[in-house]
RNA sequence: CGGGGCGUAGCGCAGCCCGGUUAGCGCACCUGGUUUGGGACCAGGGGGUCGCAGGUUCGAAUCCUGCCGCCCCGACCA
């Protein structure tokens, strides 16, 4: 493991590659714009996985499976949603290969060339939608409450590990209803769901709001997300939520007879987070010395490292060691006992820190003697020494204390960052200095905030939902306007 | 798709401008020994189609042509 890491504030977009692959969470492929994720970057993945689809359960959801490949003729059935993802999209043409005649390897079999193409889903609204119409007849087939945990393929220009992957891995859920109140009432119930994973397991802020007409999923009537801030004073769209309205269920010809038996086009939803939620994780917390995970979400929660010259000294710190895993591991602590004698203590230490292991307990002769470990976290690096009988309180403790901490402290930083302007000078002026989120007020129109973005690289990141009325005048065009709205440079 | 950069050992790089011993360094790896409270040290050792294909030359990692791949920065997007 080679040592050190760019520092955040001298290149930011290095600091944040080099952690990646650093902290051993993920390097590139083969393949241009798809990423390997290494074992410790997907077990927290499954962790974020665990709670979100606990959540989703609890809810009345249930998961299932759609396939990867879907016709090509189902993306052309809503018009809008073509056009969101016609441009990204990869293809399957053929089903076979067969030996070059030359010898020079493995070539397509241009007899095997498929009847229809087949798309890789970018994502799966047209094939779950062909299949409800079927599961669909009346009011008493609804809801359909679904989620699939799947990878889905966009085929980006641009593309940075875990932020933007040609292939990537999310869940999608899609539900259909049978009122509009019902649909509505899902889309913000999961848009809550991902504001409390976000904030209570990745101890990330975001701020709940509606996407701009721009902004929102093609197809939908409206887009909800959650936005959170990144260290380097950049947005990240962390999760959407899409009231689809009945435009998939005309798309799809979905109906319902109702009570009365009159025949209506079922109401929808869909909604996903992505492996993305890794990259907001690291940008949010983690430092120039490696990777700073919530204890809720950490592969590892708690390491111990021995210290020790014979294997006499070995063995009875194992015994107290022992002692600590059996404890915690009752308590649902993960605990990892690094006894390697291939690498000193100061080797592991910094080697815990990049992996962002949240609590580290190092054992020496001097605590074996003295009936003491020596106890340090990772997010302020503070190191106690507590006698052996505390020790498992202590920690457990101090895991509840690291999870608040590390959220107080993105919080601050938000809320640092946040600022309201009120003339489109000051509002350049923050961007390009402090950067953030910029809170003030737009006429609404598509064309001012098109300007905006050209002039200002900024977007409409959100209508905040819990944006309070207030009568002001946009700081572009100078026309009226009923709230504020957040706008920022966005990953 | 535009601009830039890179491709030499598992990883990170030097060598290339100005062609010429056996292609070198750090990390990692293997062996032995000493070490271990913040990325230990000494000695020895193994590992290379120098991205690919042509060309120039007595001789190419180095010069020329073409190709491929990846990364970074922009435009576009989750």
């Amino acid at each position: 493991m080679a040592k050190g890491l760019p520092k955040r504030s001298e290149d930011y977009s290095k600091w944040y590659n080099e952690l990646v692959k650093k902290a051993d969470l993920a390097e590139h492929s083969a393949v241009k714009g798809c990423m390997i994720i290494k074992p410790y970057g997907y077990s927290i993945w499954e962790k974020m996985q665990a709670a979100l689809d606990k959540m989703f359960k609890d809810t009345g959801h249930s998961n299932a499976y759609f396939p990867l490949f879907v016709p090509k003729s189902y993306l052309s059935k809503e018009a809008d949603h073509v056009e969101g993802f016609a441009k990204e999209c990869a293809v399957v043409t053929h089903y076979r290969l067969k030996n070059a005649e030359d010898g020079s390897g493995v070539i397509v079999d241009p007899d095997a060339k498929l009847e229809e193409e087949l798309i890789v889903r970018p994502t799966s609204e047209t094939v779950i939608w062909s299949t409800y119409k079927n599961w669909i007849q009346s009011y008493r087939d609804l809801p359909i409450l679904v989620n699939q945990w799947a990878n889905v393929v966009r085929w980006e220009m641009r593309t940075r590990l875990f932020l933007r992957t040609a292939e990537f891995l999310w869940q999608e859920g899609h539900t259909a209803h049978a009122t509009r109140r019902e649909a509505e009432a899902e889309t913000v119930q999961m848009l809550n769901i991902y504001a409390t994973f976000a904030e209570e397991f990745m101890a990330m802020p975001v701020v709940k709001g509606v996407k701009t007409e721009s902004e929102k999923f093609p197809g939908a009537i409206d887009t909800y997300c959650i936005e959170a801030l990144m260290q380097d004073g950049k947005a990240l769209q962390a999760g959407t939520s899409h009231f689809l309205g009945q435009n998939f269920a005309k798309a799809f010809d979905v109906k319902f007879a109702d009570k009365e038996g009159k025949l209506e086009h079922v109401w929808g939803t869909s909604w996903g987070v992505s492996t993305r939620l890794m990259g907001a994780l690291i940008m949010a917390h983690s430092d120039d010395e490696g990777l700073v995970l919530p204890p809720k979400l950490a592969p590892i929660q708690v390491v111990i490292v021995p210290i020790f010259k014979t294997e006499e000294q070995l063995e009875s710190i194992r015994e107290v060691a022992d002692g600590f895993k059996h404890e915690l591991l009752k308590l649902g602590v993960s605990v990892k006992f690094d006894d390697r004698d291939t690498n000193s203590p100061g080797w592991k230490f910094a080697e815990y820190e990049m992996k962002g292991v949240p609590v580290r307990i190092a054992i020496g002769p001097r605590d074996i003697e003295n009936g003491t470990v020596e106890i340090a976290r990772r997010d302020t690096k503070e190191k106690k020494v507590v006698s052996k009988d505390e020790a498992v309180q202590y920690i457990t403790d101090l895991m509840e204390d690291i999870q608040r901490n590390i959220y107080a402290k993105a919080m601050d930083f938000r809320a640092e960052l946040t600022t309201d302007v009120s003339s489109y000078e000051e509002f350049k002026e923050v961007l390009d200095g402090k950067g953030g989120f910029v809170s003030a007020h737009w006429d609404g129109t598509a064309e001012t905030e098109e300007k905006i973005k050209e002039e200002t690289k900024a977007t409409i990141r959100c209508i905040p939902m819990d944006a309070e009325e207030e009568d002001g005048v946009c700081i572009y065009s100078g026309k009226p306007s009923k709230r504020k709205v957040l706008f920022a440079r966005a990953y």
